[in-house]
DNA sequence: GTCTATAATGAGATAGAC
DNA sequence: GTCTATCTCATTATAGAC
């Protein structure tokens, strides 16, 4: 009926994981899969090794954790914005993506450092295909759905381009987060102007290969 | 005058080196720099461990050279292709970028599986922080000349938000290479077709932030 | 649940024979 | 230049006391 747990676990428990999770969720972020090591993040979290070990299991269940746990929340967020959006009326495909991103975007700048990592976590899971499943679990059905609104707005269009249209704007948008020194570079920093231009291109875009013959 | 070394390498060292280098490409490109190991390379090169460390010296300096290798290549050939495209005449922002991912894709789908593996190894440099001296070094300066270019049919955009137009195209472009799994997944394999339409996605997104106010 | 100690493995790097 | 052997260190994971 239910799962292989005895009993509910502690209070203390749950902080204790929360604290493990808070610092795996840094320290992946930072420095990758790969690179991280569970003794970093145990000294992160201020705890000892094992205890890493006893609330996370392996290094790859910590990692998928740590993923989801944000992830969960985070699609929460997109599908009560898409509703709302969609309650308002008048969709586009502009305030579509907007909605997707700015959901994000908020939290990145108000939300403190961890939803700033999560960023940067959703980038790594992104670019290797050893998350491929992790991917498919904790991204794809809200971007279905997101998917699902622009393909209303265009009927005739074909749904790989749209496929394609998707995933060249999270990209744009992972790039818009992690890789702001390389545009910085030339320019001011992060703001919402800069949110605008990021919808803006992506928007334009889409559109452009929607329509296409 | 000259450098530290005493006597020129003969030609048997040269082939070691290339054959380390060539291992190296396709184990960083796979597993990123920190998952890829000395051994894993010198096993795949079938030499010595001891061998990898003489001809490419640290782990973080055998994997500089391994880019740098390549994305020279890659820079004359993006630069000889922008030239020809400046003496046709007629530019078009659709060109530029036609003609800058055009360089790399066709390598890439008939240059063997060290031009594909490339593309990956691309994807880890430009998303680690790690090697923000690194990207300077190889890509600036090529992107920086297609950006002139762009720049000179819109006179009056920012350049600000000519380098953001860049950054995402650039990281659509690898999302087209690595994440091609993920837009398969809805339709069909990457063919011809499938480029325009990336181009088309950049150039449309590219023009509208150039031309906003 | 918590924490200590340790096992078992694999890593990067080096010294020195050929 | 090439290759073998080895050093030193850090890693994940586990066993068992509290």
């Amino acid at each position: 009926m239910s799962t292989l747990r005895k009993r509910a676990p502690s209070a203390r428990s749950l902080e204790t994981k929360a604290k493990i999770l808070d610092a795996a969720e840094m320290v992946f972020a930072e420095r990758g899969f790969e690179g991280a090591s569970l003794r970093d993040i145990a000294g992160q979290a201020a705890v000892p090794v094992g205890l890493v070990h006893h609330h996370g299991g392996s290094k790859e269940e910590l990692f998928c954790q740590t993923v989801r746990r944000r992830a969960s929340e985070m699609a929460d967020i997109r599908q009560q914005s898409l509703e709302e959006l969609k309650a308002a009326g008048d969709l586009t495909l502009h305030k579509i993506l907007d909605c997707f991103m700015r959901a994000y975007m908020t939290l990145a700048e108000t939300g403190g450092d961890h939803w700033r990592a999560y960023g940067r976590l959703v980038a790594h899971v992104s670019s290797d295909p050893r998350w491929r499943e992790l991917t498919a679990e904790c991204f794809d059905p809200t971007a279905g759905l997101y998917l699902d609104e622009i393909l209303k707005l265009y009927p005739k269009a074909d749904r790989a381009a749209a496929a394609a249209g998707q995933v060249y704007s999270v990209s744009s948008m992972l790039a818009h987060l992690n890789s702001g020194w390389r545009i910085d570079a030339l320019g001011d920093g992060h703001n919402e102007r800069e949110l605008d231009r990021l919808v803006t291109f992506c928007a334009a875009g889409f559109e452009a290969i929607l329509i296409k013959v």
